[in-house]
DNA sequence: TTATTGACCGAAATACATTTTCGGTCACTC
DNA sequence: GAGTGACCGAAAATGTATTTCGGTCAATAA
């Protein structure tokens, strides 16, 4: 079998049940089944293989995210679903729940790195979105990184924080309801 | 002249200075000139004298908030002024900066408390702007809990997160500029 | 020859023991 | 009776011994 495939399975395992830090590379090793040397023959070391398995799960995200996203619907309706199947997707994923819990417990300098570029990378990808729909004269002109930057931020504010200050958890009527009657309703051509 | 007055001045200079942790009380007795069982004859213990302190920083925060907001001018004009007003106080003011970094840096949960605390009382004073805005007739109706949280969370984005990923500050010409195009247009009656 | 391995290395983390610091008290002083 | 600072115990800091772990590479197997 795959020996490549098969140290990636162990990784994702071992980094998904202890995280980054706690997760060594005799415990990979362990898991698949093969000699600590054979996984430094694929990965330069323990940050490229972690590196590795993590853009494996923002690929899985994307495909979450592009799987609630209907052909023909509103930007809105599509904005909205595919931010909180991300968001979901964050507290859901056990890899990304476990790598949050690490940022906030440990400040493991390589998860503080991976969360934040990921971060980047889903406000660069609805700036794409954002400027398909202005070219295709769904949303008016604007600033897309600028507006994509607040969406994403407003959405994180709604689904995460606002639990920390408040006993229950917003709906999701409730944050589609508000965020449509501001934000959204105003970007509209 | 007055014991608790000069502790109290000693104690803000320290907290200012040092953050919480790295204050002792050893160190405010002696800086106001009072023997260190003086301090405990007005405060009860180190967290109250600390809880009093922040409390006098608060008052001045929203009198120069108030100072900012005009008689007659609009909601808008007016929370954006008191916003990035209560922001720029946030990073000016030395002991609200100190704070922040030693809740950032040390995790010290007075610290987190008391900076938690902040932020709950800014946005219900927030939010009371606005219902008092619905009542004359300004705004329309809403959820003015939930708007108060999105405003001022979007304002800490836009303000404090944007440099994180960014190069440069966002100017406030395109803050306003962004959140009157968005929030706020769709808040008016 | 090439792929795989695990004993081995040094740096970094951890655990442990010792010392110092610091919030809070209270017997004493002025 | 208001004010003080030596004193207390718990907690933090410091120093040191020990262990852990990422990464290497000579030996081995295929």
């Amino acid at each position: 079998m795959d020996r490549r495939q098969e140290i990636m399975e162990a990784a994702a395992k071992s980094f998904s049940l202890f995280g980054y830090k706690a997760t060594t590379m005799d415990q990979v090793a362990k898991i698949a089944n093969v000699g600590k040397g054979t996984i430094y023959t694929f990965f330069a070391n323990k940050e490229e293989l972690f590196n590795a398995i993590v853009l494996k799960m923002t690929e899985e995200m994307r495909a979450e995210s592009d799987a609630v996203a209907v052909e023909g619907a509103s930007f809105e309706q599509n904005a909205h679903a595919r931010l909180m199947q991300m968001l979901k997707f964050r507290g859901t994923h056990q890899l990304y729940a476990k790598l949050i819990d690490e940022e906030k417990e440990l400040r493991t300098p390589a998860v503080i790195e991976v969360l934040g570029q990921i971060e980047r990378e889903i406000v660069s990808y609805i700036k794409a979105k954002i400027e398909r729909a202005i070219a295709k004269g769904e949303l008016k002109p604007c600033d897309s990184e600028l507006v994509a930057f607040l969406l994403f931020k407003s959405y994180l504010a709604l689904v995460v924080d606002w639990g920390k200050t408040h006993d229950e958890e917003l709906s999701e009527e409730q944050i589609s309801g508000l965020l449509s009657n501001t934000i959204f309703n105003c970007l509209l051509a």
